[in-house]
DNA sequence: TGCTAAACTGAAAGTGCTTTCAAAAAAAAC
DNA sequence: GTTTTTTTTGAAAGCACTTTCAGTTTAGCA
């Protein structure tokens, strides 16, 4: 049997029922203006044909929306999931649409930042780890667009941070702690993208500077810039651990990277944490799993709190912007 | 002077810059066709007035919203990332919106269902691990919803499957080959939520009928039923592994539990693979992380494949219906 | 029964944009 | 210096409805 194709138009409804196009029209909008009897016809083909008059459902669904966005790069790593899980269940619950728009290129970035305010139909935006020029803060923040950005600040939109440089400490506090003698560092310190915010600066930063301070030392050599892909922050943790002399504590910046780490260091049989101790970044799930010690930065809480600002800025446009710092902490498992 | 009056039409911007409005639409829309000069004078008046096209004159004239939705449940399993992924970079390349619709309880699903079709705001419709009713599916193919079922199918709509029972089989003939004689199971038989999909039940089917069939047994004390929790999973391990005799190679039913059972091994004290050889199924990204042996879905690929025949169909509406079953493969690594 | 006001209804003119088609202009080929 | 392509551009035809304006009916009332 013929399958029907294109979804019902008013026409369909018109033709079906017997009367114009106006007269489906009026009875859908103004029903007090219609005859009784002409109103029951009108309805009856509105039903048999399944017809939902396509203008009507885009008020409802994009006038008054329901429906915010989030930009987020690539969001293949699991840190950016988590969050996302924030994001999505509060948004649930609210009843509101989440229209992702993962972004993996400048160009891609520059073209939604420009459209998304204008063209698109969403009421707020969540804008996660890009980092975002003055401009298109303004752009944003004049069309009245509600942004919430996590991992990166301006002072014209809300945002959601943790403090990068004191995770680093939290870690070199708790080497030193654990009479660890001898450290390294691993993460990608090279931005990997200019679109891309890249924290992995401060938390060495945080981690060196207070090692410098307890009267420890970070050789050069003990620091490993490598992309966050897996080939590449193996192949730095080989090297790193093939070193004459190698760390013995060794400061992952993502736990990524440190799952990397913990693979190479078992295929060279080194002991965990017996002769290497390891600390990751982010606390993602699977850090529990694999007893990875490392620092919380509560992802999903992250996630939940920007969909929660960006709710109440929607209802209150005036409500004055947050400025979120999130606390970080050492949770310490089976690795050191 | 920010006295505002309507906003700009397309044909404020043409008046403007002196072209019609043609080639306003063709600046917006295929840069490419445009003079450079005139490019860039259609741009300055566009500038100026701050126009904004509209999304829904445009959807209209374009009918269609390139925007598609995913249905998928408690998108917190990585799995079920992993496939959203592979959606959504395709999705991405196409110039798609991706919509994503959470659902964590059946009238959740009965409420997007119904009412998706009827919004129209969106061209097409990926539903992951979820079942449908028939009433459902007809409703959606009745409603010219282009659908696309991942991990379930149904005849009238298109369907992205594996072969569940031969994942099992694969485990056991690996057992099999590599010496193992006593075998456990692991996997949350039980059906978590009436709406989600279970293929565990299948894995399970098909591990037993292979062992059986090779002369071995499979004893109903050596297979847990837990859910997909971390907490619950780990309690099954660890009961699992504290019988008098425990199993010495275990089939756990997903990944995130093959994790769990690892973790408790390591707490126990049991060596993998020598005392007890794992795995799992999915291969989720860090199952490669920690070396697990696992049964690869290829997780990203049937989300790409979902989101390509989506949109093939969407482009031409008369494309035969496709039912694919996506090959499975046992991906050896350290814990076997 | 005749006449007017009220109640309905359809034709057609928007709405703001995309896209096809063909003409005009510019560039390339002879 | 023509002729043929190719590139640009504008006119006009949709898209799926809403609304205005008039024409028809119908009802109300002498």
């Amino acid at each position: 049997m013929p399958s029907k194709k294109k979804s019902p138009t008013i026409y369909d409804v018109a033709k079906l029922s017997g009367v114009s196009i106006s007269t489906i029209s009026r009875v859908l909008n103004a029903t007090d203006k219609v005859n009784a009897e002409t109103h029951k016809r009108v309805m009856k083909a509105i039903d048999q044909l399944g017809f939902v008059p396509r203008a009507e459902a885009r008020a409802r669904a994009m006038q008054s929306t329901a429906r915010i966005g989030v930009l987020t790069p690539f969001f293949t790593a699991p840190s950016f999931v988590q969050r996302l899980r924030g994001v999505a269940s509060t948004l649930s619950k609210a009843n509101y649409e989440l229209v992702i728009y993962p972004v993996d290129s400048m160009a891609h970035l520059q073209g939604y930042i420009s459209s998304i305010p204008l063209m698109r139909n969403i009421d707020g935006l969540i804008i996660m780890s890009l980092s975002l020029g003055d401009q298109d803060a303004q752009r944003l923040s004049n069309n009245g667009m509600e942004t919430v950005l996590i991992e990166y600040s301006h002072p014209q939109l809300n945002s959601i941070v943790i403090d990068d440089q004191h995770g680093g400490q939290l870690v070199a506090e708790h080497f030193i702690k654990k009479g660890y003698k001898s450290f390294g560092f691993i993460g990608d310190i090279e931005p990997p993208e200019k679109f891309a915010i890249h924290p992995v600066k401060s938390r060495l930063t945080g981690f060196k500077q207070t090692l410098q301070e307890a009267g420890f030392s970070l050789p050069k050599a003990y620091i490993r810039s490598s992309p966050y892909t897996q080939k590449e922050s193996r192949q730095a943790a080989l090297e790193l651990l093939s070193l004459p002399k190698p760390p013995t504590a060794i400061f992952a910046a993502s736990d990524i990277q440190a799952l990397s780490l913990m693979k190479v260091a078992r295929q060279l049989n080194i002991n965990i944490p017996n002769n290497l101790a390891v600390v990751g970044f982010d606390d993602i799930d699977v850090a529990e799993h694999v007893d990875l010690t490392t620092i919380r930065q509560h992802l999903d809480e992250s996630g939940r709190l920007a969909a929660e600002i960006l709710l109440t800025r929607i209802g209150e446009h005036d409500r004055p912007l947050q400025h979120i710092n999130l606390p970080l902490n050492l949770i310490e498992r089976m690795t050191t």
